[in-house]
DNA sequence: ATATATTTTCAATAAATTTTGAAAATTCAA
DNA sequence: TTGAATTTTCAAAATTTATTGAAAATATAT
């Protein structure tokens, strides 16, 4: 197989990829794109690579910029912005995570907290499967949320991090 | 707040939830009505409560069994079907778990090494970043597979299933 | 066997999401 | 400043995905 088949599978797989985990098909090739570029390309070189209008490479670089796995550099002479991925995985992995945790984790463990203190009979056998199942769903969350606090945390950790050179 | 209220609640949280995860909306609102039922509960019930079509309820639940997540329950007596939820949430995640590593994971990494043995030059700027790329995912994605494993079987372990006691 | 209840299928429709592209805003050099 | 290059915005269009509902298939009781 040839580079330029490689790549355009990886980019086309990257983005079906990320529909399955909550994230816009172009923003996963946009950054899939990133990924495997040595240097930092612009909103035109997306633009050409992908096919994809001005107005769509714009807002989801925007989108992944939030996401803090993409950043805009700025080179000495050029008029253009440039972007560039951050390419360690683990860091990708841990910034995901850290995003998705506050986006999506710490709201619902919030809300479960308040449905929690329901009033009512708890000899009613509804409203006992009600509070144990947000009792249940939310006590695994919380533990869920310490286990990626700590992995988010890993790197600052000389034990954690040196556990986990194993994995990287 | 009333249980009607919170059930409401819980009900619509739970399946714009599951539309981060990749998983369709009605799909992880059925299941939150599962979940929070105490007995098993019919298709006219599920469309009763969520105002939903027939079609719409049998197509959800079908996909929510294939996920093994909910199963049907023949009750004596009764002439319709009734589905019930598993409420066990450590079994529930063990299970997506196990799904999405089968559906997701297993396939981007099949895909992964297939596109490391790329003919080129690997002094080429492009080359090298290409295989780098996809290198590093590939392996970060083989220890995620471990990882998950370890997770999936621990119940059959009695030393990590004792060890997990303390996260349930 | 026949009638009746129940479930399943799937083409048509509706809803939600994504993409476009051109106008407006911004940036920057001269 | 002015004007060209570049980026951003956003309403309209295109596309994708989800839902409906009625017909077909299946299951069950008499």
């Amino acid at each position: 197989m040839k580079l330029t088949d490689a790549k355009a599978q990886f980019i086309s797989s990257w983005g079906a990829f990320g529909t399955h985990w909550g994230i816009n098909r172009t923003m996963a090739q946009i950054h899939a794109l990133l990924l495997i570029s040595p240097d930092p390309i612009t909103q035109d070189d997306i633009m050409e690579q992908l096919s994809i209008s001005r107005g769509n490479v714009n807002m989801n670089t925007r989108d992944l910029i939030d996401w803090g796995l993409v950043e805009r550099v700025l080179i000495p002479g050029e008029r253009k912005e440039f972007f560039t991925a951050e390419k360690d995985i683990w860091k990708v992995a841990t910034q995901i995570i850290k995003e998705r945790k506050k986006r999506e984790l710490d709201p619902m463990l919030k809300l479960l907290s308040q449905l929690e203190q329901i009033e009512g009979d708890k000899k009613d056998k509804d409203v006992k499967q009600f509070v144990d199942t947000i009792a249940g769903i939310r006590k695994f969350g919380g533990q869920a949320d310490k286990v990626l606090d700590v992995m988010i945390k890993a790197d600052e950790n000389w034990f954690l991090g040196s556990l986990l050179k194993f994995f990287k």
